[in-house]
DNA sequence: AATATGTCTGTAATCGATTACATTGGTAAT
DNA sequence: ATTACCAATGTAATCGATTACAGACATATT
């Protein structure tokens, strides 16, 4: 790039068709269908826009073409770091096929008096990926009423009978393996401390974890079933009811790596040692986990191939409608990590 | 909103003006700078648009203003939970705004064979935060050079010499209150894991490190100097190397509180108890410090706030040029937060 | 030689808003 | 009654790219 050219006001389509001697026609084809100019024009052309530094506006673009490369990722929670690699799984798809990555968190949309669907309708996103299984119904069924409901994928959550694809982890089956490990080691004592009330994943992890007790013929106690929401201060409440119970679990199966690690941290605090005393199992598989103490014994949700997949997803839908279908749910496999905080229950 | 209009193509700002009777020029105006039309056409505009349901369209209205109303935030490391809780605080200013957030990572964006400049030339971006002090030199001459420049805010991380307004933690002060809280319990053999190389925190940190040791009379030993990256492995790493060292260290300062996790986690593993054998201190206080275990003693970032300062400084510079000057450095308050991970040496 | 086919390029309409400038009608000042 | 001024609105140019359509030219086919 030449070093005058900072000065200019912008260089435009028309001055590299000036420059390369063509018309703005031809410059657009070089450019973003290079294989219908010739050789000879198409070098012209790129040589052009080096010498002029010449960058399309993408705001022209957008208009003319009604479409704006952009995908909107909505979050329940951004200030939730589960989110943060699911964010780069994500990215390392978006960019190199030249998407731009807008975020936006549900709550922080309405607050703003606007709508979801207006992404689409003032042509700010071509797509969406949505984190966020319990958006409002009016917000839902604008999505589902919308033209543009091909270029939609949920992630992680889901909403129910909406018929829309998703990616998510084989939350049932994770569930199931979690409380069976600890049904392995010899527990019959129970608990689970859920997710927030009326999340998809939470209703999947409880019904699964009733499921498995059931299955293997633990009865259900219904005070070991502790409100959580997946958040590091529903562990530490739930610890403390815990504590206060004559009868105690010896296992815990938690809905979140969050909520596991804040109720180990106030179980020792009172000096119920994990695993001896309590065994405790998570979810999710947090970068932590592997680093707390003792080191957590979780189920492996993966959170990097799962934001790749939802954007995979979301791209070959939005370039060829076939491939994928609309019911389509792909389920990520979860891992049972076997770290330190999980043992058989004492005697 | 009508049911039929779902239908419809899509409703433009001439649709309106026919359904209310005025000219487009009159219907923007209406919505966009109200005071300019008498109090019964702007009623009757509001009543068209809200019969046809009409949206602006965004590209078109990019286009001819040369804004984009999207943000920027560039980040070194998507996948870091570190930023959540920015993102998080920069959302919510940005948002009532009106403005969108486009994320971005230095990598991705020179793999994409693009340019950061890019964002503002092409009309992307308005206004850049930019969380990586350690751009190259080509990239960061791109941004001092451009007429975009007083659009741009950093944050967290800052390049030395380049004159942009910036929002940091206090670094310095926070590391000498670090190591000077391991010297008022009585340590003289403190170490350091540091940041990655070349990182403007790290140097900022580890240069406090230096002094306060030196100003108490401590003796700086080279080895009790270890290299990190601020991610939990190089704790784990650094941990190792201390436990093979004939003569130890009694306290360490690691340069985040990610580092110190996994450090403690690690020493836990060899029966090396912290604080009673080794007094560990962080920095950052992410939001499992206060559920570790066991609990770390760390200094506090504030990093809601600096994401909405970042954010609110980036706005104001944007709306009025006067009132930050691009040499401003916002310093953020950092808090000792002592809890369980740091106790007097032994004897 | 005449026609058909294909490749490459140019002309100009178009996307949908914003806004400079012109126009209208009304009120106040002289 | 005339002029000056202001508030409210309309007309039409404009932002900068893409692309439908048409035209020019070269080569292949009959």
């Amino acid at each position: 790039m030449l070093f005058g050219n900072r000065l200019k006001k912008s260089v435009k389509i028309q001055d590299v068709a000036k420059v390369a001697g063509v018309s703005t026609a031809t410059i657009s084809r070089a450019l973003s269908n290079p294989s219908v100019v010739s050789k000879a024009t198409r070098e012209a052309v790129l040589e052009a826009v080096k010498v002029t530094g010449y960058r399309v506006n993408r705001a022209a673009r957008n208009l003319r073409t009604r479409k704006s490369n952009a995908i909107l990722v909505l979050l329940p929670d951004i200030g939730n770091p589960f989110f943060s690699q699911i964010l780069q799984g994500i990215q390392t798809v978006l960019s190199p096929n030249g998407f731009s990555m807008l975020i936006a968190e549900t709550a922080q949309i309405s607050a703003a008096g606007e709508h979801l669907i207006d992404y689409f309708n003032d042509g700010r996103a071509d797509g969406m990926i949505v984190f966020d299984g319990g958006l409002d119904r009016d917000v839902a069924r604008d999505l589902i009423g919308a033209p543009q409901r091909n270029q939609i994928v949920f992630a992680c959550e889901w909403i129910d009978n909406a018929d829309f694809p998703s990616v998510r982890s084989a939350n049932r089956r994770g569930a199931v393996e979690a409380v069976r490990h600890l049904i392995d080691l010899g527990h019959t004592k129970i608990a689970h401390v859920t997710g927030p009330k009326g999340n998809v994943l939470t209703e999947a992890r409880h019904e699964s974890f009733v499921k498995t007790l059931d299955e293997n013929n633990i009865p259900l106690r219904n005070e070991w079933v502790l409100d959580g929401d997946f958040h590091l201060n529903s562990g530490r409440i739930a610890a403390r009811k815990i504590m206060d119970m004559d009868e105690k679990p010896t296992a815990i199966f938690c809905a979140s790596d969050q909520i596991a690690c804040a109720l180990i941290a106030e179980f020792s605090k009172c000096n119920i040692n994990v695993p001896e005393d309590m065994a405790v199992i998570g979810f999710d598989d947090i970068e932590l986990a592997e680093h707390f103490v003792p080191a957590l014994t979780t189920m492996r949700q993966d959170r990097l191939g799962l934001g790749r997949q939802a954007a995979q997803i979301l791209l070959s839908r939005m370039m060829n409608d076939s491939e994928i279908s609309n019911s389509d749910v792909i389920v990520m496999d979860v891992d049972l990590v076997v770290r330190e905080s999980t043992a058989p229950p004492r005697n």
